[in-house]
DNA sequence: CTGTTAGCGCCTTCAC
DNA sequence: GTGAAGGCGCTAACAG
């Protein structure tokens, strides 16, 4: 590894100081344009690279970011990864990348790390398995700007960036109802997860504001697998009101009552609607394919970065704390696609 | 943003010098046991964590390492990443992620990136679109370690981790053979791309040790999508002799070919039999379940970082370039499964 | 076994 | 506008 060349180097060069030097390279207001143009071209020549490192150390600013997600093997993690990655490059910021594998241990040894790496910012999915939060009690108390996305803890009163669950499930039943479908049943998940609830009201509001008939047996309580959408399909076809249109919680318990309904030769969309959320790569590519509604991963990315950034540069404010929801995006596919393409001109 | 201590403050408190604390926190071979435990009790009490920026800056090692994938949107590079930090973590390693967008310059300029931040190696998966690869000579020239894994670029002689394409497809089709399909067929992708072309062979490899009948008439060439699936399909069948079982060089162009054959009312895996590469996430959810090729994502993400881990601390070696070839693995689903259970003890 | 000294490469006062 | 000097926090070389 032969030396690189510092600043030193070509300041002994031009037979100035290497406090010129960096002055010049990083454009000081007050350094006469010729010095600036001669140091550039001769960094150029001598082919000189600032060293991070060492301007990190002195200056204490590393313009890298810590970014902790439960895996990269989860298609809409890496999906906002994406779109951080893109929008730190853009900003001349680096990220470190962690997985706390929903492993409250890993998460805190993450921020350790990220802390010792001194990073400008963190963002931050907690994994789902946290329940001391003391990790991000501690970071608020040293004022590193952090910013929570997709999964967050209210309490914390920590920025954050995530999807409106509640308006995304409540289009996906407003938009069944508008399809024709008149008996909506909701598979639900684990109910304690505030987005499970969201989506739940969703669904209740929508049907209430189209004064359609649900009651508490309308709701199947699954634990989002294609399993339990199996379940649901035989309990809802158990019930004497049975309905015609179900709207799950996730897009695996919505394959699983297509799955079931397929094996009871009932035709979707034409005899029954289905309708999930989250966007899974399979929906597009099973058949039918899956109506769904997009959580805006890349978007929900970039804006992380972006509010992350904000923070960065004009300091934590423990008086704002914005909290940036984003707009779901339904995906219109063939499951639930009831009435003729003539008659849906507005779509 | 309070003060962290430093190694000075100990050393302070304990009447040492901050070199002993150092040395102390470092495990030192010729220091006391008694002064060890001593600047270990005191680094606990005082909250003291090493500002990794200035060791890294001393020592000219970061403990860090770059990592260039296309995108993290990408199913198949997530993967390899969760294997790559996974292992990095538990190294005492810390990666930076970087996406190449397929595009020459952001290749390069994640470089660039990488070495201003003085990482200690690199893992690159080499973009479609670059042609130059000058950045990765001139990386070697300076004997940064670096490893590429999934795409390489065999005339550069770097240390990769790739798949047995060639074997993969060999077992695709000997796989269909013994299921019974007789008239197997081959759907390819564009014939520059290395992994296409040995898959390619590993076809007409296993089709001649089995002595099955095929000829140039056999092969398709598609372009690695649904569309050109099922233009297969319709190919396919307009011949004299047609196929009763398909192979398609990734699951993409086998979903298209398997939509086509449902849309001609042929029965899979009955009629005829399919098996793709790559194993797609959606190809488990479909219906029949795709067959595919796992191509040992995590396993190769892992095994990148050991071979890097291993060069950045044996050095570079010109004489030895390491090349690691992954097993791939069937995975035997529904689009293949002709024969009936109980004569498949053997699977 | 521990202290002294020096410096990794950069930036930031403080002078002039 | 530029130079001199110092130090970010740590580790390495050399003493002793």
């Amino acid at each position: 590894m032969s030396k690189r060349t510092t600043i030193n180097d070509i300041a002994r060069e031009l037979g100035l100081t290497s406090a010129s030097v960096s002055r010049a390279l990083n454009d000081h207001p007050r350094i006469s344009v010729d010095t600036k143009k001669s140091v550039q071209a001769k960094a150029l020549e001598m082919n000189y690279r600032q060293n991070k490192l060492a301007s990190s150390l002195r200056s204490g600013k590393s313009h890298t970011i810590g970014v902790i997600i439960p895996s990269a093997q989860i298609n809409f993690f890496g999906s906002v990864v994406h779109g951080i990655q893109n929008m730190a490059s853009v900003n001349g910021y680096t990220i470190i990348l962690y997985q706390s594998e929903e492993n409250q241990a890993l998460e805190q040894k993450a921020i350790e790390t990220f802390l010792d790496a001194r990073v400008d910012g963190i963002l931050v999915s907690i994994s789902k398995e946290t329940t001391d939060y003391s990790h991000f009690v501690e970071l608020k108390k040293k004022k590193i700007p952090l910013v929570f996305f997709d999964r967050n803890n209210e309490s914390l009163k920590i920025p954050s960036v995530v999807i409106d669950d509640f308006k995304g499930a409540y289009r996906a039943t407003a938009h069944l109802i508008e399809m024709g479908y008149r008996n909506i049943m909701h598979v639900t998940g684990a109910p304690h997860l505030k987005a499970f609830k969201d989506r739940l009201n969703g669904y209740k509001a929508a049907m209430a504001d189209y004064k359609m008939p649900y009651s508490e047996a309308s709701i199947y309580n699954g634990n989002i697998s294609i399993e339990s959408g199996k379940e649901a399909v035989d309990y809802f076809l158990s019930l004497e009101t049975k309905p015609d249109a179900i709207f799950a919680v996730e897009d695996f318990s919505a394959l699983g009552v297509m799955q079931r309904l397929k094996e009871l030769k009932i035709i979707i969309p034409k005899e029954f609607g289905v309708i999930g959320f989250a966007n899974e790569s399979f929906g597009e590519y099973i058949s039918p394919s899956l109506s769904t509604v997009d959580q805006q991963t890349v978007e929900m990315g970039k804006k992380s970065f972006e509010l992350l950034l904000e923070i960065i540069e004009n300091g934590v404010d423990d008086t704002s704390e914005e909290n940036i929801i984003l707009e779901p995006v339904l995906y219109f596919r063939e499951s639930s696609r009831r009435v003729k393409l003539n008659q849906m001109a507005k779509y």
